[in-house]
DNA sequence: GTCTTTTATGAGAATAGATCTCAACTATAT
DNA sequence: ATATAGTTGAGATCTATTCTCATAAAAGAC
């Protein structure tokens, strides 16, 4: 699968942040009663430099590979946790695979695209999609959730070669 | 894929209002080079009577409540079959769970809705999407595949209760 | 019909991601 | 430092799906 994180219609980061995201995501874990654990800190320092989302199992790796080595139980803990405070975001790729991606600050709703070949994942911003889905909750008889949507296709490299 | 599969031929199904959608999906087969065998027929069968569509440990049961007993294997080998010829259509309805839906004649072209609550799934066509992700397609570095779109939500039994 | 060849099928093992259990560990308040 | 309550790791467990392979059964040949 890929890495890397060629974004080429990148959504606006609104960044100059004065603290790490990990920061405030540490912070923001201790306002919510959690206390600092060693595969909380871990985790949330590998993601503050990921720019990509990643699945859990990448992120075991990763840790096991920086010698952080953290559970599997703990990985998928922790991001259970945050992202109830709303500090990552889960993104179903398909074919049961979801990855995690750090929310940082500003409006940032966003949806994304899959390839399907090489399981590259791009964030994108859309207000026509958004207005048509706005129109549709109104519409239909669902109260749409703020669950992003995921676009499936070929990416550039995959949809030539 | 499957060892010795036969060699898949273009979707030239025509449909013909007369017969069933299993009548057509078994010429349809035949026609991609498979043959007749029981297990692909009663699938089949079930597939025809029910309107919305099912996983494949539902077809599993209720080919076992009908006592045309089908091994696990042989449903996801069916179905992968006929997702192939595009008799059905895979939906991801999230958490790694799949429902396969035939699919009839006519333009046909519909996304799903999911109740992430009790499961319902709901199609649902929408000209205004459908127009935002054209757009889209056209703007974004990744060819969009006819694969559906799943919206997530509660529905209006869950959202009230 | 009978034979032959090739495909279809079933039973269960194997995978993979995710979840659960629980004893040991440790952050925090006192 | 101690008590207490939240954290963590190791591995069992679960679920959906895929794989293997021996056997059953189509389709075509005779």
């Amino acid at each position: 699968m890929s890495r890397g994180a060629p974004t080429i219609s990148p959504v606006s980061t609104m960044p100059t942040e004065k603290s790490s995201w990990a920061a405030q995501a540490a912070d923001a874990l201790s306002a919510a009663g959690y206390r600092r654990g060693g595969a909380r800190r871990a985790i949330l320092e590998l993601l503050d430099e990921q720019s990509c989302a990643l699945s859990a199992v990448e992120i075991e790796d990763a840790l096991l590979a920086r010698k952080r080595e953290v559970s599997r139980a703990s990985v998928y803990r922790v991001m259970d946790e945050l992202e109830e405070i709303g500090l990552v975001q889960r993104v179903e790729i398909g074919q049961g695979m979801v990855r995690y991606e750090p929310v940082r600050g500003g409006p940032g709703h966003h949806h994304h695209l899959v390839c399907d070949h090489c399981g590259r994942l791009e964030p994108f911003t859309d207000d026509g999609l958004e207005r048509a889905i706005r129109r549709l909750s109104d519409r239909l008889p669902l109260r749409v959730s703020e669950h992003e949507i995921v676009i499936h296709g070929a990416c550039e490299t995959c949809a030539s070669g």
